[in-house]
DNA sequence: GCCAACGTTGGC
DNA sequence: GCCAACGTTGGC
């Protein structure tokens, strides 16, 4: 099994609307690195620090988990979305996406602080400077570690 | 609101 | 294929 990070805005989605749908579609992202984490290397039953960007303070508060095969990503079909992508047709979308379900929910949640004064865990690729993908693997090893850093147990 | 980082676009 | 301009992300 992978590990991964996936970044949302709270104000747009948060851990705890994950909380209340069955899965969500990972819609609207544009970027290829991103793209191609969900199209080709996610596996069903991957876990993914669910991570909250663009709040105060940003940083990790659960977990999700990959659910089912990669699927084009709706919106880039739509004219009236603002993820809409003239260049993609049904018989080849451009962009892909998964659906995500709720696994649990940090009893607290695990700062950008708190990550990157861990010895080990300022590693993570989130914790480095410029680093604006929204999805990010992430060690098997530092996924444990923020877990129990978070006082979550699987 | 600022700005660093960095991806994308488009003229040439 | 280069590179300047521009847009976006996201911490601060």
């Amino acid at each position: 099994m992978q590990h991964w990070l996936i970044k949302s805005e709270p104000d747009v989605f948060s851990i705890d609307d994950l909380a209340q749908v069955t899965s969500e579609p990972w819609s609207g992202v544009r970027n290829y690195q991103d793209r191609n984490f969900m199209w080709k290397e996610m596996k069903p039953g991957d876990l993914a620090l669910f991570y909250h960007s663009n709040a105060k303070p940003p940083g990790a508060v659960g977990i999700a988990r990959v659910v089912g095969a990669p699927y084009a990503d709706p919106t880039q079909f739509d004219p009236k979305s603002e993820y809409h992508e003239p260049k993609s047709t049904p018989e080849n979308p451009r962009w892909w996406l998964r659906d995500f379900e709720f696994v649990g929910k940090f009893p607290e949640m695990l700062t950008l602080e708190a990550l990157k004064s861990d010895s080990v865990l300022c590693e993570m690729m989130v914790c480095q400077r410029g680093s604006r993908l929204s999805i990010n693997p992430v060690d098997p090893l530092h996924f444990k570690r923020a877990c129990k850093l978070a006082g979550w147990k699987p």
